[in-house]
DNA sequence: CCAAAAGTGTTTCACTTACACCCATGA
DNA sequence: TCATGGGTGTAAGTGAAACACTTTTGG
């Protein structure tokens, strides 16, 4: 019995296997709203249809480099944060054959000049998170998922800050934080505990063309962030 | 360029693809210790080494699916807590050819017949995770990543339960913490803090045929539970 | 001078932590 | 009667949350 396995392991090439793909949930902020990153399908299943950015995973590239490739080819996007999160193995998820899918969510700077690129083209676009349309396959649930671990991962590390340029205001910061978690935040008391981190840098520059006083701008630093990391802190951000 | 991967997502059958696999780490709780059970290999590559319960998936069952059968063939274990962590796809990572392990973990409850079972037969063993032998292939960072994750998850949910029977004295849930995560704990902060999330419900019974006063046994109350978690309650366990 | 956002402290309340003794039971 | 773990409360400290006004700048 217990080597069931071990025999279908040996001829593993005999049997059919599932095709195997990935999919990427591309987070992105502006001013108004946390998005999402949508390709417009132009083939059958779902042609017309809204999904996600991704594809088959090659035989000389690990999941994480077949999500960036398809990032790359398909939204133009070269610099993202990126992670996986869950793999998605339903039967009948894609109506022509078997194909599981390694699910990441990425978090992109809107402020980079390839992002915008990618939201000119006419079959790719952002859309607010709860402005979703319905998507092909079973991408929605997907979007779900990611959101749902993306909330729960922005108050325990840093990540949120991958949403933002270099240099940011503390404001900027607690819309992220306000957008991503759909709920206000208390301005003095945010600021009190992010800088408690000691994670934010304070630099000598200031945000530039408002017409009202000019923030100052921050960086992570990254250095504290590593050394707090190695010694298994444990964040609580917000 | 948009279309790139539609091309290959349509002839997707004619390109080579991984294997896909499943992987599990079942971890269990004895009077010592938190354990990992291990299957020593019959055959090459790694034979004689310690692995991971696991195999391929077949093309009718889901990923979900997959594990719990492998559970069943190789470890006789027939319920478990079970969750899929995280999908290992490093290219060599099998030395016979390019297999994508989708790795979950499983908390069972060594009260459970079945679990002995398994323990007595000879190919199969549990060992205490901070006494694991060499593994086969890269399941020495599978199960380290399980690890990771369990300690994260065992303080916001209610996993932790899984590794006890199902009534339980709070002494016997205070050791599930301690062991999970390393760590003592006080005992009056325990019971106030576990008795506060209203999760637990006394029964009228109490432990039998110990040495000394007998404790109260607690169940878990799923309906309470289920409400809270509706209510996206966050967990703060421990 | 007005509009718009930046920036700044204190108080209250809740929760966490530290801590020690008596009780019930079986051997 | 002794050994073993079961069971219980309080005080101090820490961190979270609530809350409003002045400052700076550009238009």
């Amino acid at each position: 019995m217990i080597n069931t396995n071990e025999a279908a392991g040996a001829f593993a090439y005999r049997y059919a296997r599932p095709a195997l793909a990935v999919d990427c949930v591309v987070f992105g902020l502006d001013d108004e709203d946390l998005k999402v990153l949508l390709i417009r399908r132009g083939m059958e299943p779902f042609l017309g249809r809204w999904a996600l950015p991704g594809g088959f995973v090659r035989m000389d590239e690990t999941l994480d480099e077949a999500a960036r490739r398809e990032l790359r080819e398909e939204a133009g996007i070269d610099r993202a944060h990126l992670e996986q999160f869950h793999t998605f193995g339903a039967i009948d998820r894609d109506p022509r054959e078997r194909v599981v899918s390694v699910a990441h969510f990425a978090l992109v700077k809107l402020s980079d000049h390839a992002v915008r690129a990618a939201t000119d083209a006419r079959e790719a676009a952002w859309f607010g998170v709860d402005d979703l349309p319905k998507l092909a396959f079973d991408h929605d649930v997907i979007v779900e998922m990611a959101i749902h671990r993306l909330r729960a991962k922005v108050s325990q590390s840093p990540i949120g800050l991958e949403l933002l340029p270099k240099r940011f205001t503390l404001t900027q910061l607690q819309r992220v934080y306000e957008r991503v978690l759909d709920r206000e935040i208390d301005k003095r008391n945010f600021r009190k505990k992010v800088l408690a981190t000691g994670l934010l840098v304070e630099t000598d520059e200031v945000e530039q063309d408002v017409a009202h006083r000019a923030a100052r701008l921050f960086r992570f630093d990254e250095r504290a962030y590593r050394k707090l990391e190695k010694d298994g802190f444990v964040f609580d951000l917000i």
